[in-house]
DNA sequence: CTGAAAGCGCTTACAG
DNA sequence: CTGAAAGCGCTTACAG
């Protein structure tokens, strides 16, 4: 397999029979070129297999064509799905991506710094982080564009989820049928600064719904864990020491709500019934284990935040945007929805 | 705050009196260098707050100064640590370095086509990845310099840990106390081709020094769980609806340990006495738990393999060479070592 | 040991 | 609409 050196847009342009400006030209989508210009330098980049240096682009034109996404180093389906959202719109405006997963604020720091890759990049998206606890004044030291994604900020951007809200509809919805209400607590335990709130946010919404609905949760209808299925099955085993079934259980996660199930049928408690259990994310693989959840439409919360970022690298100057979106309850087999008969 | 443009070598040679060229080589730390003149120079540098423009130097001399990072999308102390080795001998080197979660196969693949970031970098360190599993041939379709890291492999160096001998050396050590053997066996979900087996492998050293010891495991003795803290827990439930104390217990891993630690408080287990569970990787916290281990040198194995990469950078062309390493028992109080007396 | 110059692969006014 | 040329901030033979 011999190498032979990349093409060059030198070669590109002699191939396409124009001079190198205009091929540098349909590379940066400039408007001013003629149609047939365009699709003949297209079709020699095509046959030469030709792909653009970004290095030299970098330098000729202080641009990056790349957005640095930092997010917590939290291997959860939240932020795999958030990425591929993201990189769906990056990718589309030939943008790169590097992903920094910051295990400590000291990285965050060198992050920033003025050498390092992170900042040569032509605008960044944080994810989860409250970047008031962050810096004083809650302003990045960068001069780049910056947009937030499942956090807020006056200052920039911002694209979150209205964890609360779920946990409202989860409480509403949950209250209506027979039996105790539940609720597994899960505890962060991301540290520093990095903290985050979005599981004290669902319960939060889900207590206050759940006492307007005249149910208050007493202390024992709290169960305490770390992020985990294992912590769905204590969960439930700490509710059957404490009352009979039915028991109503608002999971706060797929994956607790996975754990409770497997508790469930380990005490072949009849699931939908005896145990009506309720997750949040509306992960994938919930459908194939009739999980009820609150859906989050995570792709489309980082596709939001990408396209703002490239409108803000465009040069849009407004002033910061803040989009909520929305969870949606999806009933399924676990609240006692019948399984749909199979129809092929 | 006015962003002065950053400086460049044109303005550091004018400040030290000497040609363009002369910066560059000290920058590359170019041997013919005087060494009056290299101090000239570099208190220029200093003074202006100079750092030289990493895509020039990418473009000029087809170098990029920085190394790519691919790891498992897992958020466990382990690659926490073992990037903190990896970074600390890059960043002395100054080279940049680019991490990338591998969240799926198809995006290893995209990473390493030719126009993306991952590909422009000088070097790759690849963890946790069996090659051969992901590429006929174990070979990455990419002619950079690769060092594996967690993983072995007959085509490029790497770096190891020895995690049968931990379980080897789990067994003879637990063997020798009263009760019972028990062993927690940790499911490993990651999906794909990019499955892992250091649990297993830690579990078979221990079933296998067990049967030597003449103290063989019977299933009853084998609990299976994810990788969590409420997985442990769970485990000493089960292991005490088997038998009575002492228990023995290899947890596998130090999370699963803090888990049967937590149990046996909340049964008011004796640690050390009813109970003597043994974790593994030797995570820092392990130490204020009183936590005994199978200790990891983690950092340094992370460091071994980033050394070896510059050395294949810097032109090295020998045979693959594969370094092993081992981990250390580290004897605390939740294996019955009396707690040290504290000594101010 | 060191300077001047050519060159890396692009972008972008500047003229036409 | 498009070409020729200057320039981005470096590296690296080539001469001294």
């Amino acid at each position: 397999m011999v190498h032979k050196r990349k093409p060059t847009i030198h070669e590109v342009a002699r191939m396409a029979e124009v001079g190198i400006g205009t091929v540098s030209r349909v590379l940066n989508n400039h408007p001013s070129v003629r149609e047939e210009t365009r699709s003949r330098v297209l079709a020699a980049m095509e046959n030469l297999g030709y792909s653009p240096n970004p290095h030299a682009r970098r330098v000729a034109g202080g641009k990056s064509y790349t957005v640095s996404i930092m997010l917590p180093f939290v291997a959860t389906e939240f932020y795999t799905r958030l990425l591929e959202g993201i990189e769906g719109v990056l990718l589309e405006e030939r943008y790169d991506v590097a992903v920094f997963p910051l295990l400590s604020q000291s990285r965050l720091e060198r992050y920033l710094k003025s050498h390092t890759l992170a900042y040569q990049t032509d605008g960044l998206i944080m994810a989860s982080f409250d970047l008031s606890e962050l810096y004083p004044g809650g302003q990045l030291p960068t001069d780049r564009p910056v947009v937030l994604v499942d956090a807020k900020s006056p200052r920039y951007d911002s694209v979150y989820m209205d964890n609360r809200l779920g946990g409202h509809l989860a409480a509403e919805y949950l209250a209506r049928f027979p039996g105790g209400l539940y609720a597994i607590k899960v505890e962060e335990e991301i540290d520093l600064a990095l903290s985050q709130t979005v599981f004290a946010e669902r319960l939060e919404g889900f207590c206050d719904a759940a006492a307007e609905a005249g149910r208050p949760l007493r202390s024992g209808q709290v169960f305490k864990t770390r992020f985990s299925a294992e912590g769905g099955r204590l969960a439930l085993q700490h509710f059957m020491a404490q009352a009979e079934p039915p028991y109503n259980i608002f999971a706060g996660a797929d994956l607790i709500a996975l754990g409770v199930l497997e508790e469930a049928e380990a005490h072949s408690l009849r699931i939908g019934q005896d145990v009506r259990v309720l997750g949040f994310d509306g992960q994938p693989w919930t459908a194939t284990r009739g999980l009820s959840s609150l859906t989050q439409p995570v792709e489309a919360m980082g596709a939001q935040a990408a396209r703002m970022l490239m409108e803000r690298i465009h040069g849009y100057r407004g002033t910061p945007r803040a989009i909520r979106f929305e969870p949606t309850l999806l009933e399924r087999a676990s609240t006692g929805l019948p399984t749909p008969a199979y129809i092929p």
